[in-house]
DNA sequence: CCACAACCTGACCATCCGGTCAACATAATT
DNA sequence: AATTATGTTGACCGGATGGTCAGGTTGTGG
């Protein structure tokens, strides 16, 4: 018992460093192959050839492709709820929707393949995750709207729908992820820079919170 | 010649009557299926059950699965050009961008498929359109920027930089179509009512343009 | 009415894909 | 060292999919 909750602890284990380190490279390929093919177009060997793994033992950690797409749909998941800690300390909305704007920017440079599964997950229907959004996302965004709604009735900011703020937040932030492509042939073919990512941000916050009436 | 004029104005022709009406009858389960499913996950058969013909009869029309997808993606992209004409013949900003606001949030509510099938083709990098994206909508880009940013010039509205603000205008208004199931799901699994519809547009519309300083 | 062209479609095929499995290799345990 | 548990992989399979084609049907022009 001794032994094991220390094994557990420090992860000595080979077979335990084994096992981790595959499910990251197989989860790191998936969600990349999955982000530029889509569900239907991705295939396992496509994923397997990107791990640099036989695709015998992709189904070996994985049972199925689409365990191994819920996997990568969830860690996705995880990362959109924990970029929304800025927003709840805050003491008005220049802080707090400021500084959601800026986390959800960063991730979207960060993580754009995920934010495309994500994306991609949504627009068929949700057929592996419609009960986080009716569970998990449904509680997150009435607990967000409360805090909107407040700052309203408090007169930090002005009226606006709290529900429809929400909504164009994610938009703009996620478009500069799920439409990076479009954006970067736009941007004449050049991925964008440090100093333009920063631009877009800026921008998104000066016109967002100049919208609600706290500029 | 003054026959097949006439022909091929009034379109008499059975033949090219039921050519013409198959074609959009395919084409319609094809966007829809197409924005359902992704490209990989469209089948032929799929779109044919939905246009109720044999699927061989897909084939006749349209000669692969890529031609027929091609050809869903450019009707799409002349919808979306067609939504400017409210941008250009604006005095200023105000009836300018509110007015594409409009135009392009109707759009995402008549024709939400095509809006999925073009972001979906976005997201996977554009493999069918990208020449589109280079020319056309480059151009169409470079000439909606000089209008805002004449409008800047003449002090009509706040120094907004124009390409951002555009990015969040596409953002913004396709993502009710794109998005259209997570938005139904927090709408207590009912799609978005007249009022609804109204009550997004008009939050836009005030955030935006109150954000770029003009109300 | 005839001949040609356009349209229609059931049956078929080569290919690919997700998934399985048996045999083997390596690490952990006793 | 021996045994067991875990990890590895090439070969294989059933089913689905995009696409073909021959033979039929329907419209059209002469």
């Amino acid at each position: 018992m001794t032994q094991n909750a220390q094994v557990s602890r420090i992860q000595r284990g080979r077979r335990t460093e084994i096992r981790r380190e595959n499910e990251r490279v197989i989860l790191d390929a998936a969600e990349k192959v999955f982000a530029e093919a889509g569900y239907g177009g991705a295939t396992m060997q496509l994923i397997a050839d990107m791990a640099g793994l036989p695709k015998a033992n992709l189904h070996y950690y994985f049972p199925t492709k689409e365990a191994l797409y819920r996997q990568v749909v969830r860690n996705i998941f995880e990362i959109w709820l924990h970029a929304a800690d800025t927003f709840d300390h805050a003491p008005g909305p220049v802080e707090g929707i400021g500084g959601y704007i800026e986390a959800k920017m960063a991730i979207s440079r960060r993580h754009p393949f995920g934010s495309k599964v994500w994306a991609s997950e949504v627009m068929h229907g949700a057929p592996v995750i419609q009960d986080y959004l009716e569970t998990t996302l449904r509680d997150w965004t009435a607990g967000r709207m409360a805090v909107i709604q407040r700052w309203v009735d408090q007169g930090k900011m002005a009226p606006v729908d709290p529900r429809h703020l929400l909504y164009m937040l994610w938009a703009m932030t996620q478009h500069y992820a799920d439409f990076g492509h479009q954006i970067e042939t736009l941007n004449g073919g050049k991925p964008l820079t440090d100093a333009q990512w920063q631009e877009a941000t800026e921008t998104v916050k000066s016109v967002i919170l100049r919208g609600i009436g706290v500029i």
